[in-house]
DNA sequence: GTACGGTTACTCGGATACCGCATGTCCGAGTTGATGTGG
DNA sequence: CCACATCAACTCGGACATGCGGTATCCGAGTAACCGTAC
């Protein structure tokens, strides 16, 4: 079980939105250089952020990507779901219902016991990461760090 | 991010195994019977639960897997790790390291804000998986299904 | 000075290779139980 | 009847193929800014 690390990215290069003027987009190009990462695969996963409406892209010159909405209201679950998509993890294949006494006609993913506690896992794991936003991470990055801010800032300029 | 499907299949053996004489041990090719699973597969999975700790492989006639000790002390997290590994799954590459103002003698896996918000979810995760065994899994079943134990057991006979 | 049309450069977006890991399978090593024999 | 050596069958264990999703890249479509020109 291994997370893309496209999450990484994803989140790292929002923080830094959200350090930009919210009017203006910064080209993939850009965000890409302040990590050295490929610029070809980080825009692949900004597009999903686009499409999954946490940011949006503009095409042309002074184009680029920004942040769809107030930092505050993106949780890290907004950002993780859009890179690694909505199912869970432990996806149940029902092999239920090939086992003693397994019915064809119950749908086992609400029902199997193993199912549920494993779903009871991942909610859990869902609900620490909707508790927090960009806005959070922002906040403590510029505690720890109040270089940090401007230093990102003139990296995307 | 998918979980391997043979955590599903690690589990639910694993309930099968505690309605077994503990005593005795039973072939991977029994317990794949069960659910109509491929056999030498299903038998990777084991022998991880078996190195894990998890379970105890004994060779020859009469051989097979057995619970290596009470259900009760064989949590959720126990069996996942067994398979899918230690690491988490969401793993820092320290990105900050090539950022403005990052410093290479710094170990942003434990510094890095992003990386601890996520960390703090998989330990929720976990927690969640700890606090629950095969014991209660198996309990859960019993009372939703008391024919469950009983075709289990002459299933695996 | 201003409005406007053409041009240019810039950016995203999806289509396209590559690679590592999960999936699936197989045969050999080792062990146990059974069996037959001799005492 | 009992002990023992031999045999045979059974089981795990690790080594060997295969497929799919994450990783990485590229080129084309579209757009906005810029610039020159005409009024």
């Amino acid at each position: 079980m291994k997370m893309s690390e496209g999450v990484e990215w994803a989140l790292h290069t929002c923080v830094n939105l959200s350090w930009t003027d919210p009017g203006e987009a910064v080209p993939a190009a850009r965000l890409a250089e302040v990590f050295a990462l490929p610029t070809a695969y980080l825009a692949k996963h900004l597009q999903a952020l686009a499409r999954a409406g946490v940011l949006i892209s503009t095409t042309g010159p002074r184009g680029g990507f920004r942040l769809a909405r107030d930092p505050g209201d993106i949780t890290l679950l907004d950002v993780v779901t859009a890179i690694e998509g909505p199912e869970d993890a432990f996806r149940c294949r029902q092999i239920l219902k090939d086992g003693p006494g397994g019915r064809p006609d119950v749908d086992y993913r609400r029902t199997c016991t193993v199912s549920q506690a494993m779903r009871r896992a991942e909610l859990a794991w869902r609900a620490e990461l909707a508790g927090q936003t960009i806005a959070d991470i922002r906040r403590t990055v510029e505690q720890r760090d109040p270089a940090a801010a401007p230093a990102t800032r003139e990296a995307l300029r």
